[in-house]
DNA sequence: ATCGGTAATTCAATCGATCGATTGACTATC
DNA sequence: GATAGTCAATCGATCGATTGAATTACCGAT
């Protein structure tokens, strides 16, 4: 293992043993979770230093040592969170990824297929960055984790890291340049940042809409947009001259 | 005052004064100003709670009761960074947004010149975003700012307020849309998102152009890539259908 | 079915460390 | 001598973590 974490499997109730069967209100398995939960948000929104273990705890209608039992500590904590989110994450659009890549490797792929396979990848980065239910909390912990590394960076960083070089490949393919073409990568991450965007600067976005959260609407435009500007890069020719 | 800081202007010295005279090595404005970049550093990386000030004492080899000296508490110092980066960014990109507005109200504007302003306005965010010196540390605050509002949120956020209200302008125009259409806002998101990407997921661009931090042709290959994209949306028919 | 032992879980109280802030003495400058 | 500025020492508050007891759920023995 990478960071200095001690490995709390051995702290935690064998849940796998033979014996055990499922209480009627399993409350341990319950507050763990709501504990993982509270914990997202809170690193997502304050950091890890700004996140305090009792708020996190109240916020989860736990007990402040709840947190040292059920993960061992608050940085356990934290990489569980990190582990949730990727995995969460993967379970969303991971099957997609390795589809592309499996059809990319075969090599039965044209222009049009790209774009449309690139318009899916923006497609889901949507739903899994703005979408309902929790999924935004996801996508601002991801965020944070970039704008302030932390000891569990390296969970994350490489969960996206290949979302990114499968969308490289795409974008290579669309515009006829290698895929290690800092062009290319460039290119990605501003494909990548229209979405983002929504995810890292909400109260502006809010006030600019005049809303309060994001509506089915509100994701079907921006999706719309998005995936919009993915027609126009590459392959399709302009009309007219650029001005200037 | 809209946030309930204190006023500070009498614990601090009457720099205004008319009997005060420079120094001859004026060591407070020095301390003074190496705390506010310290401060600036720090909250823009570890945020308000996550930033210590012993630690920003410390960067910039001052003492600790310097920050309560100077500025009167934590707090205020987090407000006088925030004033110090929106007077800072005005100072680089005031101009320009006055300029555009007074020619949007003049209405001497066809549509290669709104795309002209437009390319000009992402490309000063570029500069003022990305640039060297300091001005990433300006861009990292003011997303943090967005990511976890503070007391000071106000500030930041209206001065990005008005930069996105001429965008806004400047895209209708575009688009031949109402300003207050929400996918004209959508739309301005969009385009800024694709400069603020590089801002806060520096550690995986970084990664991925191979570089330790960004050198004149990385903002250059980033300016050309998100003004390329200007030219691509509005205005400019597509020759050829979308796939999909 | 139910009782009792054991493990699982929760809880209030408390620890040492670190935080922001304060104090009063100290130095430098005019 | 008066002011501006720096500094080490220290304060109360809050943090993450620990403790030990109380409570709840489970399971074999009866």
């Amino acid at each position: 293992m990478t960071i200095g974490l001690r490995d709390d499997s051995a702290d935690v109730p064998l849940r796998g043993s033979r014996h055990y069967r499922r209480a009627q209100q399993d409350r341990g398995t319950e507050t763990r979770q709501r504990l993982l939960l509270a914990a997202l948000d809170a690193f997502g929104r304050y950091g890890f230093d700004g996140a305090s273990t009792r708020e996190i705890a109240r916020r989860a209608d736990a007990n402040l040592a709840a947190i040292v039992y059920h993960f061992g500590s608050k940085e356990a904590l934290h990489l569980a969170v990190a582990e949730y989110v990727v995995a969460q994450m993967r379970a969303k659009k991971g099957d997609l990824l390795i589809e592309i890549d499996a059809r990319l490797d075969a090599g039965d792929v044209d222009k049009a297929t790209v774009r449309r396979l690139l318009q899916r990848v923006v497609d889901i980065q949507v739903e899994t960055m703005l979408g309902d239910r929790e999924v935004d909390l996801w996508g601002r912990f991801l965020m944070r984790e970039q704008m302030e590394p932390s000891p569990v960076f390296d969970v994350t960083f490489s969960y996206m890291m290949q979302g990114h070089r499968t969308m490289r490949r795409l974008v290579a393919l669309l515009l006829d340049q290698r895929e290690d073409d800092p062009a290319v990568a460039v290119r990605v991450f501003t494909l990548l940042g229209q979405v983002v965007m929504f995810c890292v600067a909400q109260p502006m976005v809010m006030r600019s809409l005049g809303k309060q959260e994001f509506g089915m609407s509100d994701r079907e435009l921006i999706r719309r947009i998005a995936t919009e500007n993915i027609d126009r890069i590459g392959g399709v020719p302009l009309v007219g001259d650029a001005a200037g």
